[in-house]
DNA sequence: TGTGCACGCTCAAACGATTGATCGACAAGG
DNA sequence: CCTTGTCGATCAATCGTTTGAGCGTGCACA
């Protein structure tokens, strides 16, 4: 199956021997790139360089408070740190302290660019709190293999976004011994999450079509589980309510091309199709565009379409896709900081107040 | 900034004492779910319960074929960890192994969905390896800050997708001790890279244009620095070359719609524009097809188009996109098993020849 | 009656960092 | 001169697993 050449001899430093070193102890001097083995660099070897004990060595790189030190004697570990090229064993640490410094964040599917935004916002503010993110996706193993995986002591916190199965979920978590919060999802049978104002967002989008004009709205809704896709149904409810006018034809479909798609050939079909739609996904309304080229039908003119979340993508739809823009990079952040605050056996509601704004691109238009 | 609600309360726990144990050493039993605070079990709680050595619970845990044992016996130790839920401490057998049993992926962006498949490819194949996959991105930390976050014995191996700078990135990873592999991309200095057959993707892509009998076919390269934007450009040329075409012109362009419509419309301008054009990216390509529109072409009957890269996205389109699937997944996945099967200071240099082909949708066509 | 050996375990030393307890020296105060 | 206290460190137990070495028993063979 595969083209292959595999040889040896590539050592990973620069040339042979690089020359020089004073006298460390171990494995030569300069610990950085020279010539033998990897020798690992231990409190030990540090602390014997810088003539001091290791709980010194250790206080010091750990900016210990409690410690009383020379400021010269300081210097010299540190010197010797740098000389050494001293970096602590994540795993003696982790053993010692009972943290690993490490969240973990579990999605659905790697491919859906909203998770992308998530995870980036969740990278930062783990990597900001000098923690590592481990993010797992469904499509590897399962929350189940992923919870497996993860073992004993390997996390200090786990955020999950958008997930499905609500039965199996709780329950493993309740057996789990880190804790955990919900993103983007609320649960009845646990106090713990961080939601995004989705109401709001969707009262937005259908405010702004009735501003155009529109009376026969409709709206393709998220999946009939998902507790996004009821917020957002709620919103839409809300708002058409209070503009006076009928909740226009309902549909449901998952967040994917192929269901907006089906769904929205679905709205077409009725016997007095709507002017706009609302779609609860942006990837959604993808498909969504592509059933109502399908009717030969032209957007906007015959029919506007606005849905939740912006991509980059959107500015290069045909036509460029309205949207709103919701602050999922601030979800992750939000939810990784909690993890970080949150005391044991604490419950967290919250629905994050970010800037949710309506971006208008040239899939909306007054009806014709 | 945020609404909240915090309050305490929430018991993690589920139901009362799950049968089972005898007596066993500390916090009564059950040890899965119980009242009482998360006790951690360890390998002596099971050997207490089980009346064997902590050693032998061990070996019987990770299967050492070692072991000489009483079938009776390693029944006993099976229903203890069972019994108590017992599961390694992973810093503890990490301290001890030096092995981490996980593995690390650097990618430029998780917005961009094409390293969205090669996630999915190595999740799955450390999954099975029985390892953990922590991907960062440039965006968080940048691949400094991430080799600082990992630490020393995080992890047992790196991948590196698409990365751009060249000079210091090599550097950086002979300093390290573990080892590493660029996925996507090969690297003068050091031998250690899978990739994919891109120049056979590009001539793919040209012969079908070719094929449908376009004369003037143009290039939308990509970027200058990238390894896979050269291969595919050769294989543009070759391809050219192959059918007694001139080269035609050649724009570089970032892997964005941005670059990608920039450089599309300076393809445009010129006095005798292409009836085709190959688009190194999909990326680009969707920025390229909104220069197309907006200089008031159509695709495909003024201009054809075909990009490397599948996605979903691009069967939702207007027009549905001609596009050129890669193996990125097989590519990720083969990239862990690497990993996990070099030896420290062995090389590869391995052409993926997994199924790259064509999938012709609705952007290209004969020329006028 | 030993000797040898295989079986079925147990012992205990690592791995590397953290952290409460302790300790020597020296100064100030009574 | 003795007590008290502070500074600037050191000591040593501990986290939970792994793994080479060791040890008692019982059986076979000489």
């Amino acid at each position: 199956m595969t083209r292959q050449v595999v040889g040896g001899g590539v050592k990973p430093g620069g040339g042979g021997g690089s020359g020089g070193g004073s006298g460390g102890k171990p494995g030569g001097g300069s610990g950085a790139g020279s010539g033998g083995k990897p020798v690992r660099v231990t409190l030990a070897h540090v602390a014997a360089v810088a003539k001091v004990d290791r709980a010194v060595v250790s206080r010091v790189v750990n900016n210990d408070p409690s410690l009383n030190i020379r400021p010269e004697t300081r210097e010299r570990v540190l010197a010797a740190v740098a000389a050494l090229g001293y970096r602590p064993n994540v795993a003696a640490r982790s053993l010692r302290t009972a943290r690993a410094h490490m969240f973990g964040l579990f999605i659905p599917d790697f491919a859906n660019p909203v998770y992308a935004e998530i995870i980036k916002g969740a990278e930062a503010a783990a990597a900001a709190l000098g923690y590592v993110l481990v993010t797992g996706s469904a499509t590897g193993a399962g929350l189940g293999g992923y919870m497996d995986l993860l073992g004993q002591g390997r996390i200090d916190g786990l955020l999950l976004a958008g997930a499905e199965d609500e039965a199996g979920l709780i329950e493993q978590l309740g057996r789990a011994t880190v804790p955990w919060i919900l993103l983007n999802r609320r649960s009845p049978a646990a106090k713990r999450y961080v939601i995004l104002d989705d109401e709001r967002a969707a009262r937005l989008a259908v405010e702004h079509l009735v501003g155009l004009g529109h009376r026969r709205i409709a709206h393709l809704a998220g999946p009939v589980g998902a507790d996004t896709a009821l917020r957002r149904s709620a919103g839409y409810s809300a708002a058409m309510r209070d503009a006076g006018l009928p909740a226009g034809p309902v549909v449901a479909a998952g967040y994917t091309p192929a269901g907006g798609a089906a769904a929205m050939a679905a709205l077409l079909a009725a016997p007095e199709p709507p002017t706009a739609v609302f779609v609860a996904n942006v990837a959604s309304a993808i498909g969504a565009m592509e059933a109502v080229r399908a009717a030969g039908l032209e957007i906007p003119r015959q029919v506007s379409m606005v849905a939740v979340h912006d991509l980059d993508l959107a500015s290069y739809l045909a036509p460029p896709l309205t949207t709103v823009r919701m602050p999922l990079e601030e979800l992750g952040r939000r939810g990784v900081a909690l993890l970080g605050s949150l005391k044991p056996d604490e419950s967290v509601e919250e629905v994050l107040d970010g800037p949710i704004e309506l971006i208008v691109r040239r899939s909306t238009a007054p009806p014709e």
